[in-house]
DNA sequence: TAAAAATACTCCATAGGTATTTTAT
DNA sequence: ATAAAATACCTATGGAGTATTTTTA
């Protein structure tokens, strides 16, 4: 019968090439990893390895074995953190993935209170698009993801933590009644400043007011909201900003903000990570972290 | 570290309840058992079972561990019957889906091959709509289905092997000029026969006659072609036969056959399977008696 | 109190280590 | 000729067995 350490040591010496190197980082000698192998490829009635004189060439039986021998061992090492996560969440190394309309609002106020209630996270943060961190939630480089709700990928879990709704934003200039509310059409006769291709926000605010991407014309796309708003205070356009951010970047800066009419536009901003992640107890926790950033940072802007 | 062993028994244990019955089915001891848990419950820093005074429950950590433990254990057979599969393609038992429009055609000459080919192989068949046979694939019930491709499914492979030709069917009371080809119009003059809903081939004569399932009216749904031909016939309607059944439904039983003008509709035959199986090799050999075994039903017919 | 799991203790199979030989270019 | 894998042989860990005790509703 097959053992997890054969597995382990199939799936070294397949990607190192190398009995010698293999055992190194295995902790074992060479001798006792040659012996293993031989008593795989007995069991299996296939053979591993080509011998070489400087080395070793996995065959191809070898090397979809040393692969299906690494998803093993990864899965394997799943159930052990599992453990530990159930144990003591929010504990270890976690890899956040977050999107660039986030990140700067939310993550300054996470930081220190997951520092203070978890002290053992190992927190790494990536901030890239949504497509980006999908691909790397995907192939295991991330563990969790905060971004823009719905995620259309069915291996993935997702949990909606916090509405975040749009406001229009325009020049300081324009003399505008409190009362007003902002309406798609108020856009439309203006100019509609977005961020670049990728931002998921973009095609937010392109769905909020009902337009294509072939019909915005010759619209810069900018890389950063701080960017936008500094347009839209000299009076070159128009923009939506989600609430979150406008402690950072709406204050002081020569724009005035309109709601919108009820129902008010808003994306639903929430974490997504494998269905077969171990870390499902570390997302739930780190939600409660989000949830309560989040809302602490609504209030205090609207 | 946690060994593939230990993952048998706890899955064992969590699936009967019971310690000593799980020993039993292990071939070990049960106190060989108890120490097993102990060693992986100290590892893991979790209780995994419930001890009740008949038997024990998984805890809701110990449930969880014990699926994952399944898929591990599942991945470590699926490797060794790789290793099999490709040491001796098409031994061992194979289990089959194949299709109710395929599988009085092609089964019969394929199953003499089989036996006369591949000695053994233990091949057991079971023949369904499309929808449920990618069912039984998923849950791994079934390890490889022969059906019309395409397969929307991305977890599985495809294969196609045979391209099967639709030819019109006709009373053979209609005196038709050997040189007329069918055409669309010709059936949405006449009443078209089909197989009930749920079959695929159901689906592509709708397509082929540009119908929708709403435009059918109250057509009749046979459960099988030989029931249609009948009721050609006797000049109830029309119907489309792949030309792999005709060699059975087609001779001596009072219908006309008409060829369609290029393009001719017309299915494509194939295997699917699971991307991570094991089998692909199996699938390989298979589909070679397929193929062969298909191109010599058309060329008896056509 | 009774069924079932845990413990105590012994044994042995097997993984691993050291020293050495064989292999392949 | 040389790097690297295979083999020989010994050691020791740890998994399994038998007998027995402890646990819990």
């Amino acid at each position: 019968m097959i053992t997890l350490r054969q597995l382990r040591y199939v799936e070294a010496i397949a990607r190192l090439g190398h009995f010698g190197r293999a055992a190194e980082q295995c902790s074992v000698t060479q001798p006792a990893l040659s012996l293993q192998v031989k008593l795989v490829e007995e069991e299996l009635g296939v053979s591993l390895f080509e011998r070489l004189p400087r080395g070793v060439r996995p065959t191809p039986e070898g090397a979809e074995i040393a692969r299906r021998a690494a998803r093993v061992l990864a899965e394997v090492r799943d159930i052990s953190d599992f453990a530990r996560i159930n144990r003591e969440p929010l504990t270890g190394p976690l890899n956040l993935g977050v999107i660039p309309t986030v990140a700067p609002y939310l993550l300054p106020p996470m930081l220190p209170l997951l520092r203070a209630r978890h002290p053992a996270l190992k927190l790494r943060v990536r901030e890239s698009r949504t497509e980006h961190l999908l691909d790397a939630l995907a192939d295991g480089s991330l563990d969790v993801l905060l971004l823009a709700l719905p995620v259309d990928r069915p291996e993935f879990e997702t949990m909606a933590i916090l509405e975040d709704r749009f406001l229009l934003a325009m020049p300081a200039s324009r003399k505008i009644s409190g009362k007003v509310k902002a309406t798609a059409e108020l856009i439309k006769d203006d100019r509609l400043l977005l961020l670049e291709e990728g931002h998921c926000l973009r095609d937010q605010a392109l769905a909020v007011c009902d337009l294509r991407e072939s019909e915005t014309g010759e619209a810069f796309g900018a890389s950063s909201l701080s960017t936008i708003v500094q347009l839209v205070a000299n009076d070159l356009g128009l923009t939506l900003l989600p609430e979150i951010c406008l402690s950072v970047e709406a204050e002081g800066r020569g724009i005035t903000l309109l709601r919108f009419a009820d129902p008010e536009p808003q994306r639903t901003l929430g974490l997504a990570w494998r269905k077969s992640s171990p870390r499902a107890a570390d997302c739930l926790a780190l939600a409660d972290v989000v949830g309560e950033v989040g809302r602490e940072r609504k209030a205090r802007t609207v």
